[in-house]
RNA sequence: CGGGGUGUGGCGUAGCUUGGUAACGCGCAUGGUUUGGGACCAUGAGAUCGGUGGUUCAAAUCCACUCGCCCCGACCA
């Protein structure tokens, strides 16, 4: 394509309202414009870099064992209403009616709607497994969409669902999909790593999300470089590095100490002179109305995720202050663990043989010398901590860092939790009708796109990887003017074409900066330069975005063939 | 939903405090000179200042309401 007929209009400045990287030079090199809050149009170099990736993903769907299919965006409610999930997406969800006032949406994921489809037929276990896949528009309703393409309310996935006989067909069918998406997210030039996950509103029992490490990801997870552990902090269980010594022999008693105006951990600590692990926290939580008092380590902070599955509720929040008081008779600052009437969670750090400090229940004071078992029991013994770097990694020991991650991808193995309620069931080698047990795997092709560039870029724009480059090659011609390099260009450029690459010819009347710049910014992978020199030397200026030293001088005649050999043999 | 911002030619902004009928840069159009890292000259088109209502002789400017967008938080793949 000619450059000047492409519709990929560019900013020269940086848009303000852009908050990532990503985002900023998806605007400024024209391959999107956002048309409201959260919803973007894909212009022409968008569009084509996302069906870059959307092919990629179709390759390796198909070559993994799924099949495509097309499912409606728009949807009726009552498998929404069967799963109860209607109501669980609450306000997220886009809902309308149509004319006789039926409930529609517009799915947010499609879980529903191929369980019933799957189910409404009466398949033989002979058929299994099945694993279907589409690519298509989601609409979630966010509260706050942000980071450009990265969490945006219509967004493009590719969610894959199958259907096996039971675990061990659905753990093969895992695996092949957890083969493919490592295939997808190298081939499309991401540096990225699966990490075990919590499962979410999408439910189910077993998870991994494929996360690319970025600042502005939202995910966060904790890895161990010496093993490969990695987990979502939702859920890893990592140890503290540090414990309190334990007491051998006699154990003091407790003993309430003074402590006017010391109410958080940091006074505390300094008011004994002590580590912070040797000091416990008390919150109360309302969970599902219930109150308990969670029990921590000072150095500690509570993972909300992990105190609900330890509770088993559906939601929770701190007490008011107000609560605290009626509930316990001191101000937050003084609560503890002893002699409270209400349940008590205590995280399962906390050790029965060490001496802790702790609020007193009293305003004002607080006890040393408390012990776990002796002086304050737990309901419920969990992990609800929240994991930090340094922690020690519970597959090898090591050391575990933090990072934050986009998170790109994502499996699940959802068992039955589907075909139960929506009576998706199979015929068994028995004749008896048995629900499948199901799969879900899905990966946001616009936040791979997004991931893409947060990760090929530099100060001047886009580094396409060779994969997804909306176009391989951008012909520049200095100089239009000069008869002898415009046509030696276009005949280049033909020749390309002809050859089935996907090539851009800088034809506008722009100084040789302007076209530099614009190069850079779109980011092709290869750069052909006619200029001057070519009058001189007749040789045309090869370069790769990647590395401008990698500079060779190319004679007219043999550039075709080595332009084409630069695409065949890019990584 | 709470807190904080913001809205002025296509884009980025100034003007608002102290009301007097819209300015600058980029881009765009035409002609000319240019052409190896964001050239120059000349000419020109383009905004009833987010919307509605109010105050006033007079509103981009002051007041009220409203809508959009952005940031922080809660929430979430």
């Amino acid at each position: 394509m000619y450059l000047s007929k492409i519709f990929a209009p560019r900013l020269r400045e940086t848009p303000q309202d852009a908050d990532t990287l990503s985002g900023q030079l998806m605007l400024r090199a024209g391959l999107v414009r956002k048309s409201a809050s959260g919803i973007y149009t894909y212009l022409t170099l968008g569009l084509r870099a996302k069906q870059r990736i959307e092919d990629i993903v179709r390759e390796e769907m198909n070559s993994h064992g799924a099949q495509e299919i097309l499912m409606p965006l728009l949807m009726p409610a009552e498998p929404w209403q069967a799963t109860g999930r209607w109501e669980l997406y609450g306000d997220e969800m886009f809902k309308l009616t149509d004319r006789k006032g039926r409930p529609f949406c517009l799915g947010p994921t499609h879980e529903e709607l191929v369980t019933a489809t799957v189910g409404s037929e009466r398949h033989s276990y002979k058929e299994l497994p099945l694993n279907l896949y589409h690519i298509t528009n989601k609409y979630r309703d966010e509260i706050r969409p942000r980071f450009g393409l990265i969490r945006s309310r219509e967004f493009t996935m590719k969610d894959a669902y199958s259907f096996d006989r039971d675990e061990t067909g659905l753990e093969a069918t895992y695996q092949r999909m957890f083969e493919a998406y490592n295939n997808i997210f190298r081939r499309v030039g991401l540096t990225f790593r699966p990490i075990q996950a919590d499962s979410g509103a999408i439910g189910g029992n077993s998870s991994h999300e494929f996360t690319v490490e970025a600042d502005n990801g939202e995910c966060s997870y904790a890895a161990c470089d010496s093993c490969g552990y990695a987990a979502n902090v939702e859920l890893s269980r990592a140890r503290p590095a540090c414990d309190p010594d334990p007491v051998c022999g006699a154990r003091p008693l407790p003993d309430l100490v003074a402590t006017p105006g010391v109410h958080s951990i940091e006074q505390v600590t300094a008011c004994f002179a002590v580590p912070p692990w040797a000091v416990l926290k008390s919150l109360l939580y309302i969970a599902d109305g219930k109150p308990w008092l969670v029990v921590l380590r000072g150095d500690d902070e509570i993972n909300e995720v992990k105190l609900l599955k330890a509770v088993q509720a559906r939601e929770c929040r701190m007490a008011t202050d107000e609560e605290v008081s009626t509930a316990l008779g001191v101000h937050p600052g003084s609560v503890g663990p002893v002699g409270v009437a209400v349940s008590r969670i205590v995280d399962e750090s906390v050790r029965d043989d060490a001496a802790y400090i702790v609020g007193s229940g009293r305003d004002g004071f607080h006890t040393r010398n408390v012990f776990l078992g002796r002086d304050f029991t737990s309901t419920v013994t969990a992990d609800i901590r929240t994991v930090h770097a340094g922690d020690i990694c519970p597959v090898c020991g090591h050391s575990l860092h933090t990072a934050t991650g986009i998170e790109v991808g994502h499996t699940f193995k959802l068992g039955t939790k589907y075909s139960v309620p929506l009576h998706a069931n199979y015929v068994d080698e028995d004749g008896s009708e048995k629900p499948y047990v199901m799969g879900c795997y899905g990966i946001g092709i616009g936040r791979t796109l997004a991931a893409v560039i947060e990760q090929h870029h530099d100060e001047k724009g886009i580094i396409w990887p060779m994969s997804v480059a909306p176009f391989h090659v951008i012909v520049i011609p200095l100089n239009k003017g000069e008869d002898t390099i415009w046509h030696a260009a276009c005949s280049l450029y033909d020749s390309l074409e002809e050859a089935g690459i996907d090539v851009v010819l800088d034809d506008r009347d722009e100084s040789a900066g302007i076209k530099f710049n614009d190069a850079d910014l779109l980011g092709f992978p290869i750069q052909v330069v006619i200029g001057n020199s070519f009058l001189k030397t007749g040789n045309f200026e090869v370069a790769l975005r990647a590395d401008k030293k990698e500079k060779v001088l190319v004679s007219a005649q043999a550039a075709c063939e080595s332009i084409i050999r630069l695409i065949q043999t890019a990584p």
